[in-house]
DNA sequence: CTTAGCACTCTTTGGTCGAGAGTGCTAAAC
DNA sequence: GTTTAGCACTCTCGACCAAAGAGTGCTAAG
């Protein structure tokens, strides 16, 4: 596909007729377009720039007599003329400040009301990945006995993350033998990301496995246990899908609209595509057709990520028709992911340890 | 509404008739029933008791020349006829038990696991509604220090769930005092509910105002604050939600069907009806207008709760449209919400901690 | 009490027609 | 050479209409 240079004219037209699509939703035509713009050319020559563009392939007409559509070509140029500056308000931002502020404390549902928050705010299908436990730094491990022979292994991560496995041991140990091994274990490899914990306490294991000592043996087998690959892939938060069945587009083409829920549904699926797709980029816009996933046909996704510390922990984004305000909704985006990395890294719960009255 | 006992003819024939709306949609007329009923009755006589039957309130015409359709009141009788005999065949029933089975070890999971199982068995949409954790039974708590002032706490109930929090508090305390505070709360409210344990631990702090214990009076402030109400309820586990689009009753009104989905998204909603409809019984069908929530209208609900040691932790379910096939249902319904309560009772996760090799 | 017959009603489907919108092309104007 | 006016052409969409089909209620006879 030839990227001949465009005209400024042209340009302008283009993204004249990109803008009013996506504002009223339906094709833009000659006339229209000839009445709105600044240049004061008439629609017989805006029909042949229009004509020029559809031979480029950024417009596209749905039948001879209908109005001009932007192809997903045509919507990558427009979104790449549009400039960074936050399109949201002052009290937008600080709402946006305050309402994920109230969330502190808890990850999970820092998570959810995040999704939510942005699905709100767009009026789309929100999703929030969270963190990679696997990839989590440390905190400490602790070893709760449910039963006999029953043990809960529970692993805090620096981000106050918490997961959880049930797991039952053929080999019985006391509470006080149990204390031993956590806390050896934390002051082993706290800090270490659980991914490199597993492979150093394999290390540690081959080198010590002549030795007989006890405790150690112990405390790296439990170690064995705690740090095991959860199986549990991260965790994605979705919101707003319903939503999308409101959209023009949808509402016409049910079965597109179902197909599309079922994709999201599969929460692993929305995790691939979109660590497959964000591969260490800031904010990543994806068109239409651009992911390669035939699901996504006539679907459009703004991503970013949020960090803590400059490691990045995962991803926050919204998805819907191809149709969609970018120039707002790419801010809002930007700009939840930013909040979300300073939640995080603050992260500080504003709730005194005060004694109230009895009831 | 009069409840006038109705012929035995006449059940028979309004029993073939929701069935026969339940398996194919289409309203029914006297004549499909005349051919297929085994009295031999011609369609006029049929004609005679279905208008019957409409004046009563079982059955209702959309239109002049249209079959009957069973109106809420139908459903129920039909729901009524059936007997409790389990439509599952052992195949399915071992199934199920496998499938639940592999989730053991992490509740969350299992949760999901169960929703996403009952969903993909009905076709509908499923629920499970998670232990309400203030009415869990305290196995342990625990303090992980994440920074100077902000602490972790990690709450672990009777069937391993886990709930956790950040705290900022005031008060600095060091590694070995926590692990003090810990142990003191642990010995003193293992056993109780959350709910309990906030209580007395209200009165224990008055009572023990005077003293000057300081130990004591760090642990029970602490334990203010790890037992404290979370404000996050019961977690909602939802699934299949995409699949109402495909049934027939959705896709012709899309409106409907996106008021439902946005209904089922506001979990807490969910949780509300449920747990006024569930009170106590083991397993409940709620059909239509039963409910009385305007936005369930031409929803039924099949729900049946789990327990562990005879404790009731939550329920599961479908949610689907009113037409569904209730015989085969309760059965699923039924048969996995008992092999979720055996699944969590005992609970053994089947993972030794043996030892790998390195890669 | 049951049944056959019949007129009636209502939905569904397919077809036609005209209005409206937008285009592409051509020829004139700048 | 570029721009514009004019015009014939194409395509969609909604309205309207007719025929088919399905099921009913009613009546009168068995």
């Amino acid at each position: 596909m030839k990227t001949t240079h465009l005209d400024t004219r042209t340009q302008i037209i283009l993204r004249q007729a990109v803008h009013r699509f996506i504002a009223f939703g339906d094709p833009v035509g000659s006339r229209t377009l000839a009445k709105v713009n600044p240049l004061g050319l008439s629609s017989a020559t805006i029909r042949n720039i229009l004509a020029d563009l559809e031979e480029l392939g950024y417009l596209f007409q749905p039948h001879t007599s209908a109005g001009r559509v932007p192809t997903d070509k045509g919507y990558r140029f427009y979104v790449g003329t549009l400039k960074e500056g936050s399109g949201l308000s002052p009290g937008e931002r600080d709402m946006i400040g305050k309402r994920l502020k109230q969330y502190e404390g808890d990850v999970g549902s820092l998570m959810q009301g995040t999704s939510h928050l942005l699905a709100s705010m767009t009026e789309m299908a929100s999703f929030v990945i969270g963190p990679d436990i696997q990839q989590s730094i440390l905190q400490q491990v602790n070893f709760v006995r449910l039963a006999p022979g029953r043990l809960l292994v529970v692993v805090v991560s620096e981000t106050a993350q918490v997961v959880s496995r049930v797991v039952e041991l053929t080999e019985e140990f006391t509470g006080p033998e149990l204390e031993r091994c956590a806390r050896l274990l934390n002051s082993e490899f706290r800090g270490f990301t659980l991914a490199e914990a597993r492979v150093a306490l394999l290390l540690k294991l081959r080198e010590e496995q002549a030795l007989y000592d006890r405790v150690l043996q112990n405390a790296l087998t439990l170690g064995q246990v705690a740090f095991a690959e959860n199986g549990t892939a991260a965790d994605v938060y979705l919101e707003g899908t319903s939503r999308m069945l409101a959209k023009p587009e949808f509402s016409t083409n049910i079965g597109r609209a179902q197909q599309l829920l079922a994709t999201l549904e599969e929460k692993n699926r929305v995790l691939d595509i979109l660590t497959a797709c964000l591969e260490g980029s800031d904010l990543e816009i994806i068109i239409g057709s651009e992911a390669q996933v035939p699901d996504l046909e006539g679907i459009s996704l703004i991503a970013a990520s949020y960090r803590y510390q400059n490691r990045e922990l995962g991803s926050v984004g919204i998805i819907g028709p191809t149709r969609m305000k970018y120039a707002k909704f790419i801010s809002v985006v930007d700009y939840i992911a930013r909040s979300l990395s300073d939640t995080i890294s603050h992260s500080p719960a504003k709730m005194d340890a005060h004694i109230t009255g009895l009831p």
